[in-house]
RNA sequence: CGCGGAGUGGAGCAGUUGGUAGCUCGUCGGGCUCAUAACCCGAAGGUCGUUGGUUCAAGUCCAGCCUCCGCAACCA
């Protein structure tokens, strides 16, 4: 019987169409899952949305629209886009099925009933404007840090579970199993921050929204996104309280989660203990992998800088899309997406040294034998080189799978195509084409050529399946199993091979990023007038209320350990020195502003950042998202009221 | 001293348990012509952030320092 292999992607919150650097996971998911399936393993590949929240409720609130309205809309979208990229995922399971709802009620029911859900109540400081609980180190002298208003002691009903009865046994787990945290470096990052210290009860309801699944013998609460966004991966193949299907059984527990950085947390601690308290195995493997950044800066709508996976893919094709996520990105450190290293890699790698490579072994087939495979009858020492290597390389990308070192198992097999280039410089075919003594062994060589490239093709259909489909219709084969791989000559000879067609046509950077910037300047134009959302009106009374000055800079410093703020001692026309604090030090050097004047807002009730305190604050102008200047009024007398 | 990560030839990265510094791209020179101005060979280029320590021997271990990046705090 197969051995079984569960796979999950984290699932995807919907709250916005996902870029690219989200839909890195899914495409490193399903390499993973390809290959596994390739190997041989019976492979259950689950994905999906996370689509309750506060978060979600409020902007389907914004636009008019119902939360069911809003998640079916995006997560339609996610999905496409996991289609789009080529992903096999078995099963695609959203938070609102109706399945997963009474699972997870039933769920937190049974932790009730068990004793690890207890109510009790969640104390902390209330601002009741901003509707918002905050804790004591929050707060400063009493005032809420969202708007500066006062905050009271307040208790709000909740449900908790009880994280801190199984803290030895998840220490005892984590020492058991050394690989469930992958890779190491997160593992110390999470025994050291969160375990060791004592883990906190977790707070596993909330009454302050209504869009989550409510909690099925208490009306006020719904469950929070702990036990409903990570139970997804076990009721998806159909766990039960009441009597799990013959497929979890099956399947659980997961063979790995693959889960973004940032989440880790979540499934190496929360999640194993859920699992503990319902009496379930635990995942064999939780690896965190890193982000995909835009150049140097994080991705993010504000600053203009996305890249969706369907812009991409129109450009460049699905493989192409696919090899560079997963080629690109390193081990460890986040990797990084420029239109310029996906045309380098694109040239280079797929054009170049496989494309060609394809191409030219398909092009000498033809053209010196009408096609034919002939077997290799006329073999020569130089060949072993070329064979060892195949095989030496499906153990390479065997091994280096086995540690989802994606982008070196990609270099394992690219280092065969390069090696295959240059056996074709060595043997020079077009040289033993002239000697028809040579026949035998041109023939021969050409069938070395050919086998390797099945090879290649083989070892590329996890990571690019189309491209390694378009090899084996080009080599006009059959034999495309994993099996296959353990013997260098397996490929029939006899055939004829296809036509040469060309599977990557190199791309003119110049012209393409030239184009790139005359459609990105376009857009902008259409983009051009920002709607402006406006304020709600005042009267102009409360105008008034407002006491406007102008205030000379007299001193001027930076704020240790916070990297924006800067300190400012003024001069309003009181006699007074005044202390602002100003979040502008990214902005402006301190030493620049003394001497200038700027416009103070005077009556502004005082508050404490980062512990210095701030009385008023001074005007200044969001020219962009990340550019911010001062008003300056330098010919205005010190205290002149501005109205 | 808030927590953590990182500093290796022009760029992006490998360097497991300490023993002569590698890969891909780029640059320059050469070769070949089957092929997508592709392919192959060769060369230049690094005192492995810095200082000190352990050692016969350190990119690799230890300590201090500098710089950068996340997170936390924080644009009044």
């Amino acid at each position: 019987m197969k051995e079984k292999f569960y796979i999950t992607t984290a699932i995807a919150y919907t709250s916005r169409k996902p870029h690219i650097g989200n839909s890195y996971e899914i495409v490193l998911t399903d390499a993973i899952a390809r290959y596994k399936r390739l190997q041989g393993y019976d492979v259950f590949f689950l994905t999906g949305t996370d689509e309750h929240g506060q978060k979600i409720e409020e902007i389907a609130k914004a636009e008019n629209v119902s939360p069911k309205q809003y998640v079916d809309k995006i997560a339609g979208e996610i999905r496409e886009i996991c289609d789009l990229l080529n992903t096999t995922y078995d099963r695609f399971i959203r938070t609102t099925d109706e399945q997963h709802e009474k699972t997870v009620q039933k769920i937190f029911k049974k932790l009730y009933d068990n004793g690890d859900i207890y109510k009790s109540v969640y104390e902390g400081l209330y601002c009741t404007p901003c509707e918002s609980f905050w804790t004591a180190a929050q707060v400063e002298d009493g005032k809420c840090p969202d708007c500066g208003r006062p905050v009271k002691p307040a208790q709000e009903e909740a449900y908790f579970l009880k994280l801190s009865k199984y803290q030895k046994q998840l220490e005892q787990f984590i020492e058991d199993n050394p690989d469930f945290i992958y890779p190491e470096s997160r593992k110390k990052e999470m025994i050291n921050n969160f375990i060791k210290p004592g883990l906190q009860d977790l707070c596993v309801s909330r009454t302050s929204f209504k869009w989550g699944i409510p909690v099925t013998f208490d009306d006020n609460h719904v469950i929070y996104v702990w036990i409903d966004a990570l139970s997804n991966y076990i009721t998806a193949i159909g766990y039960d309280p009441d009597g799990s299907s013959a497929e979890y059984k099956k399947y659980w527990p997961a063979d790995v989660h693959i889960v973004g950085k940032d989440i880790v947390r979540f499934h190496t601690i929360y999640w194993p203990i859920m699992l503990m308290a319902l009496g379930e195995p635990l995942p064999k493997k939780v690896f965190g992998h890193p982000w995909l950044l835009f150049g140097t800066d994080k991705m993010s709508k504000s600053r203009g800088n996305v890249i969706y996976a369907d812009d991409l893919v129109k450009q460049f094709g699905v493989d192409a899309v696919r090899y560079y996520l997963l080629s690109e990105m390193p081990y460890t450190s986040d990797g990084s997406i420029m239109y310029e290293t996906i045309i380098e890699r694109f040239n280079s790698d797929l054009a170049n040294t496989l494309g060609n490579l394809v191409n030219r072994t398909i092009a000498m087939s033809n053209k010196y034998f009408g096609g034919k495979v002939l077997a290799p009858t006329a073999k020569e020492e130089l060949d072993d080189e070329l064979s060892s290597l195949a095989l030496e390389t499906v153990g390479a990308v065997e091994k280096l799978m086995s540690e989802y070192r994606i982008s070196d198992a990609l270099n394992a097999i690219f280092t065969l195509a390069r090696r295959s280039n240059k056996y074709i410089d060595e043997t020079m075919p077009w040289a033993l084409a002239k000697d028809e003594e040579k026949t035998e062994r041109l023939g021969t060589v050409l069938y070395n050529l050919l086998e390797s490239i099945r090879y290649l093709a083989v070892l590329l259909t996890p990571f690019m399946p189309d491209t390694a489909t378009s090899i084996f219709e080009q080599l006009n084969t059959d034999v495309r199993s994993y099996e296959s791989l353990s013997a260098f000559g397996r490929l029939v000879a006899g055939n004829n091979v296809g036509t040469a067609t060309p599977l990557f046509s190199r791309i003119d950077a110049e012209k393409f990023l030239a184009e790139l910037i005359k459609q990105q300047e376009e857009e902008q134009k259409k983009a051009e007038t920002p709607k402006i959302e406006g304020l709600a009106e005042i009267d102009f009374d409360t105008f008034t209320k407002v006491e406007l000055r102008v205030a000379e800079i007299k001193e001027c410093e930076k704020i240790k350990k916070a990297k924006k703020l800067l300190r400012l001692v003024l001069d309003d026309g009181t006699g007074t020195p005044r202390q602002v604090v100003s979040g502008i030090a990214t902005w402006y050097e301190p030493e620049a502003l003394v001497g200038r004047k700027i416009v103070l807002v005077a009556n502004l009730k005082p508050a404490k950042l980062c512990g210095v305190e701030s009385c008023g604050m001074i005007l200044a102008a969001d020219c962009s998202e990340t550019d911010v200047k001062l008003i300056f009024v330098d010919d205005m007398p010190n205290g002149a009221r501005i109205r």
